[in-house]
DNA sequence: CGACCAATTTGGTCTGACCAATTTTTTAAA
DNA sequence: TTTAAAAAATTGGTCAGACCAAATTGGTCG
C-alpha cells in the first residue's frame, strides 16, 4: 500500500494499532489531521491518506467536523490481519474462526467444482490426489499438494464471490499462521479417510461426499492446531512459573 | 467514503468503473497522477486519494514509475458491488454465487450458534422462529425476521471473522439486491420444512440440522431468484422482439 | 434550563514546490 | 549496427501554506 514504507502507511498502521488496542474507544473522535500531521511529524496530506485507508477498511468515519471510530463489527476483512499481528502469541479462537470460515468456503468450492468439472478437470484432479496419497501425510509435507488441489478447485469451481473472499482471508491470514510456525500433527487416520473420499468423490462425480471430505480436513487441522497451542501454552507457563 | 461526494471519491468511481469495464487493461499503466488530476480538472492530492483507495481495494498497484492495473481476481470484496452495479441488470451468476457464498456462512454460523447457544439464546431463537410461521411465506414478508433470526445466530455465534465476511457480503450486495426489486416466488412446501427443521433443531440442540434447514433455505431463494431473472429475461425478449 | 448566534475548529480542496526513484531518451563505445 | 552507458524527462512521495464550507463549540440571551 503506497509503497508500504510510506510515511502515510506508516501513519495509518500507527493509528490501526492504536484503534484495535482500544486506546481509542468506539465512538470517541480522532484527533484532527493538522493535529496528527503534527504528532506524525508529517503533512497533512500524509496524514489524509492514511485517514482514507483506515476509513476504507472500515474502521472510522470521516466526517466534516471529526473522524469517529468505529465499532470493529463494523470493519471489513482487512482489519484480520492486524488484529491477528496485535499480540505476540495469535488469538486461538481467531485462528479457529479462520479455519472454520476458510474451511465452509473450501467444501462448498469442492462441491460446485466437482459438480461442474469436465473430464479434463477431473483428471487434474485426480493426479493432484494421487500426489498427495504418495506424500508423507504430515501438514508441513502436505501443505503445498494440498493448496494447489484448492486452487485447482477455485479454478473449477470459478465462483468469483468465494475467490475474493479467499483472496481477503489468505492475504490477512498466511502470514500471521506463518509467523506462528505451526505444525500441527494431524492424525494419519483421518488424513486417510479425507483423501480416500476425495478419491471416490472425483470417480464418481459426487460434489456432496468432496464437501463433506474437505470439510473433515479442516475439522482436523482445527483440531490439531488447538492441540498444539493448548501445549506450547502449557510450555509456556511452564517457563514462566 | 470520504463524504461520497468527495471529489476524490467521484475520481475513484470514474478509474474503478473504467478499469472493472476493461477500458484499462490488467498490467496496463494508468495514466499519472498529474495527467489524471487535468484530465478531472482536480488536484493531485485529490487524485492520490482516489488512487489509494483503489490501490486498498487491490485493482491497481501504485510503484514510484507509475500505477499499474491489476487482474480482477487479486482484488478484495469491496470490488463486487461496483462490479454488480455495472449493468442494468446485475449479471445472474454473481448473484447465484453471492448466495452460495452467503448462504454457505450463514449455515456455519446457525450450527455454532445452536451448538453454543445458552437456554436464554435458545428461547429468543425461539420467538423468532415462532415469528418467522406467523407470516406468510413470501420472500419479502418474511425477510425482516429472517434478517433478525440471522443476526440473532451471528451474535450466539460470536464469529468475527464471519462476521465480518457478512459485513462486506452485505455492504456490496444488498444495495444490488434491492435495486434489483427482487421478490422471488419460495415455495411455502420448502418454507414449512425449513422452519419446521429449524424448530427441531433448537429444541434438540441440534446443529447440524439447523445448518441444513439454513442452506436448505438458501438453496431455494437460490433457485427462485433464477427462475425470477428468466422470467423476467424472457418477458424483456418479447418487448424487445 | 434551553434556544440562538458568533467564533473557532475541522475536513475538503487547490497551488506550487522539492526529492528520490524509475522511466525514457540520448549518446558513446564496441 | 548493436549494445552499453549516461543524461534527461517523467513519476510517485512528501511538504508548506492557503481558502472554503460545514460542523462544533462556547457564550449569550430569553
Amino acid at each position: 500500500m503506497a509503497s508500504a514504507n510510506s510515511i502515510s502507511c506508516e501513519i495509518a498502521t500507527n493509528l490501526r494499532t492504536d484503534i484495535l488496542k482500544q486506546r481509542y474507544l468506539s465512538g470517541e473522535r480522532l484527533p484532527s489531521e493538522r493535529d496528527l500531521a503534527s504528532r506524525f511529524d508529517a503533512s497533512r496530506g500524509a496524514v489524509r491518506e492514511a485517514l482514507s485507508q483506515l476509513e476504507q477498511s472500515g474502521l472510522i468515519e470521516i466526517q466534516p467536523g471529526g473522524a469517529r471510530v468505529k465499532p470493529i463489527e463494523a470493519a471489513s476483512i482487512s482489519v484480520l490481519g492486524p488484529l491477528m499481528a496485535l499480540n505476540e502469541i495469535p488469538d486461538t479462537a481467531l485462528v479457529d474462526q479462520f479455519l472454520q470460515a476458510f474451511g465452509a468456503l473450501s467444501a462448498l468450492t469442492a462441491r460446485e467444482a466437482i459438480n461442474h468439472a469436465s473430464d479434463e478437470d477431473m483428471n487434474r484432479l485426480r493426479q493432484i490426489v494421487v500426489s498427495l496419497n504418495k506424500q508423507a501425510k504430515d501438514f508441513e509435507t502436505m501443505q503445498p499438494p494440498w493448496r494447489e488441489f484448492l486452487k485447482a478447485l477455485a479454478e473449477i469451481a470459478d465462483n468469483l464471490v468465494v475467490h475474493l473472499i479467499s483472496n481477503d482471508l489468505r492475504a490477512q491470514f498466511v502470514e500471521q499462521m506463518v509467523r506462528l510456525g505451526l505444525s500441527p500433527e494431524l492424525r494419519k487416520q483421518t488424513v486417510n479417510e479425507v483423501l480416500s473420499s476425495l478419491k471416490r468423490a472425483i470417480a464418481n462425480r459426487d460434489g456432496d461426499l468432496a464437501h463433506a471430505a474437505v470439510q473433515k480436513y479442516f475439522d482436523e487441522v482445527r483440531g490439531a492446531v488447538h492441540k498444539m497451542v493448548d501445549s506450547r501454552l502449557g510450555t509456556q507457563r511452564k517457563l514462566v512459573g
